[in-house]
RNA sequence: GGCCCCUUCGUCUAGUGGUCCAGGACGUCUGGUUCUCAUCCAGAAAAUCGCGGGUUCGACUCCCGCAGGGGUCACCA
C-alpha cells in the first residue's frame, strides 16, 4: 500500500470525545500502517464558535493517546502553517482565481434576504437552493460581500472507501460560499485547498459530511485539483437512544478518561473495535496490532454505541496484560494520600495483589487504603455479614484470639501463613467463610480484599496484629 | 418535504447463495476455584438475520417495494 498522508482537522470550539477522536485514531493508523504522514491541522475559521484553549486541550488528547503528528501545528512542516486563520492569503488566491474563471460571484443578498428564500422553501416543502437565486448581474466583488462558488450542477457517483459506491442527483449541488464577508474562508473551502496543498492522499471525516460531498466534487472540477480517497466514517452513538455521542448528552472529555486512570491503548483499542473488526475473534488488541491489521474496508457502515461496560471490561483487560512494573510506573498519581510514607517495594507488592480488580486506576485509593492505613471498627461489615452476622460477639471473640496466637507464630511468608491457617481450620472446625471472614474483616475493616494470606503476609505482623488487638478490644 | 445513508442477540460484531434451525465478545444468570471482591474455568438464557414480496433446488447473503432510524438542505465545522 502507499504511502497515506491523512490528516485529523478539528475545530477548536471546545474539548474531544471518544466519537472525535476514533476520527483522529482512523487516519493516523492509516498512516502508520502505510509509512505515511499523520498531519494535524487546526480549522480556526469561526471566531464566533472558538473556544479559547481548545487547540492546546486537543493536543494534549492526542498526546496522551499517542496520537503523535508528523506536520502539523506546535511542530510546523513543510506546508505551514497548518492553522487555518494564519492562511487567509492563500484561501484568497484561490478564491480570486475561481472569480477570474468566473466560477465565483459576490453575493448582493443580506442574510435577511437568504433567509427568506430559506423560508418560502422549508413552507413550499422543498430544499433550498441558493443557485435558484443566482443574481443575474452580481455586483463586483469588493471583499465585503460573501463569495460563493458558482455551481454546474449535476449527478455524481463516487466510491468512498467505507461507505462503499454512493451516489446523489444535481440537487445535492448548489451555490456556496467560499468566504464570508468577515474574509475568512468556510469550511466547504479552505479545507478542500488545504488538502490539496498539503498532499493529502485521504480524506477521512464523520457522517454529518456525506450529503455535501457532491458539493465538494464540483469544487474540485471547478479548481482542476484531483480529489482525494474519501473515507466517511458512521457516528458513536450515544449509550441509549438513536443520537450521535455527543457534549450536551454527557459524553466526557477524552482525558476525563486520563484523569481516572484510563490506559491509553485500552481507550485505542475500545475506541478502534467500535466499529470496526478484523474478521477474527480477536477482541483485545495492542496499537501496534491495530496499525498492522486496520483497514477502512472492514469499518461498518452504520453507527456503534459506545458501551460502558465494555471499556471497563477492555480497560482492565489491559491493565491485567501490565508487569508489575509497567503497572507501577501508570499508578504514580493514584496512589491513596497515606501511600506516601511507604516504598516502592511495597507499593509494588500492593498492586500484584489489586491487578486482576483494577479497572481503572482511580480504583486504586479504595481497593487499597487498608494496607496504609489502620481504618476504623466498622460494625456494618459484621453485622450485614452472610454468615458471621448468625454469630455473637461471644463466639466470634474466642476464634479470634485464637487466630491471633497463630498468626503471632507465623513467619509471615504467603506459605507459612496458608499453612497454619489451614490448621486452624481444622482445629476449630470452622468453615472458611466462617474463619477467614473474621480475620479479613478485623485486619481490613473492608467489605473485599485480596486474598486472607496474601494480605496478612503484605501487612506484615505487626500491623495485622495490632489491627487485631484492636478489634478484639471492640467486640 | 427533497435528497442521501443505515438496519444480525440488550450492546460491539462474524457472516459475500448451501459448511448458519446464525458464530464470538461485553453484559446478565448459574455452578466451580478453601473467605469477600476480582480474576480464571465451565455452563445457560439471549437475534422468527427490520417487514413484505420476488429470483433460486436453496437467501442473513441477490433484486424490488415498504417501514423504522439517522444525516443534510448555515456567512458551523
Amino acid at each position: 500500500m502507499k504511502p497515506a498522508r491523512t490528516r485529523f482537522a478539528p475545530s477548536p470550539t471546545g474539548f474531544l470525545h471518544v466519537g472525535g477522536i476514533r476520527t483522529a485514531l482512523f487516519a493516523w493508523l492509516l498512516a502508520r500502517q502505510t509509512g505515511g504522514q499523520f498531519i494535524l491541522r487546526l480549522e480556526d475559521t469561526d471566531k464566533a464558535r472558538e473556544v479559547e484553549g481548545s487547540g492546546q486541550h486537543i493536543m494534549d488528547s492526542l498526546h496522551w493517546l499517542g496520537l503523535d503528528w508528523d506536520e502539523g501545528l506546535e511542530i510546523g512542516g513543510r506546508f505551514a502553517p497548518y492553522q487555518q486563520s494564519q492562511r487567509l492569503d492563500i484561501y484568497k488566491q484561490w478564491a480570486q482565481k475561481l472569480v477570474d474563471k468566473g466560477r465565483a460571484y459576490a453575493d448582493p443578498y443580506t442574510q435577511t434576504e437568504v433567509e427568506a428564500f430559506r423560508e418560502a422553501a422549508k413552507a413550499a416543502k422543498k430544499p433550498f437552493l441558493f443557485r435558484n437565486h443566482r443574481p443575474q448581474n452580481p455586483p463586483a466583488w469588493d471583499g465585503t460581500q460573501p463569495l460563493r462558488f458558482k455551481s454546474d450542477p449535476k449527478p455524481y457517483e463516487w466510491h468512498d472507501a467505507v461507505m462503499g459506491d454512493l451516489s446523489a442527483g444535481p440537487e445535492a449541488v448548489d451555490d456556496f460560499i467560499i468566504l464570508k464577508s468577515d474574509g475568512y474562508p468556510t469550511y466547504n473551502f479552505c479545507h478542500i485547498i488545504d488538502d490539496f496543498l498539503m498532499e493529502c492522499t485521504h480524506v477521512m471525516r464523520s457522517q454529518e459530511f456525506v450529503a455535501s460531498i457532491p458539493k465538494f466534487l464540483n469544487l474540485y472540477e471547478a479548481l482542476e485539483i484531483e480529489r482525494p480517497i474519501l473515507a466517511t466514517f458512521p457516528y458513536v452513538m450515544g449509550p441509549d437512544g438513536k443520537k450521535k455521542l455527543s457534549k450536551r448528552d454527557g459524553a466526557k472529555d477524552v482525558l476525563d478518561y486520563a484523569r481516572e486512570g484510563y490506559l491509553p491503548e485500552a481507550m485505542i483499542n475500545f475506541m478502534a473495535t467500535l466499529g470496526w473488526n478484523d474478521g477474527t475473534e480477536q477482541e483485545i488488541f495492542t496499537p501496534a496490532e491495530l496499525i498492522e491489521k486496520f483497514s477502512l474496508e472492514r469499518v461498518q457502515k452504520g453507527g456503534a454505541h459506545f458501551d460502558e461496560q465494555r471499556l471497563l471490561w477492555m480497560s482492565g483487560a489491559h491493565i491485567r496484560a501490565l508487569s508489575i512494573g509497567e503497572l507501577y510506573a501508570c499508578s504514580k498519581e493514584f496512589w491513596p494520600a497515606e501511600a506516601g510514607g511507604y516504598d516502592d517495594a511495597y507499593k509494588k507488592r500492593v498492586l500484584g495483589l489489586v491487578q486482576e480488580r483494577l479497572k481503572f486506576f482511580a480504583e486504586l485509593p479504595n481497593l487499597t487504603v487498608f494496607f496504609f492505613k489502620d481504618l476504623p471498627v466498622k460494625s456494618s461489615l459484621w453485622t450485614e455479614h452472610k454468615q458471621l452476622k448468625k454469630l455473637s460477639n461471644d463466639e466470634i471473640k474466642p476464634l479470634l484470639e485464637q487466630a491471633k496466637a497463630t498468626i503471632a507464630a507465623s513467619d509471615f511468608s504467603v506459605d507459612d501463613l496458608t499453612a497454619r491457617l489451614n490448621e486452624l481450620l481444622e482445629q476449630t472446625v470452622q468453615k472458611p467463610a466462617v474463619l477467614f471472614s473474621i480475620i479479613r474483616i478485623a485486619t481490613t475493616q473492608s467489605p473485599s480484599s485480596p486474598g486472607l494470606a496474601d494480605t496478612l503476609a503484605v501487612l506484615g505482623r505487626k500491623v495485622s496484629l495490632r489491627r487485631i488487638d484492636a478489634m478484639l478490644s471492640a467486640l
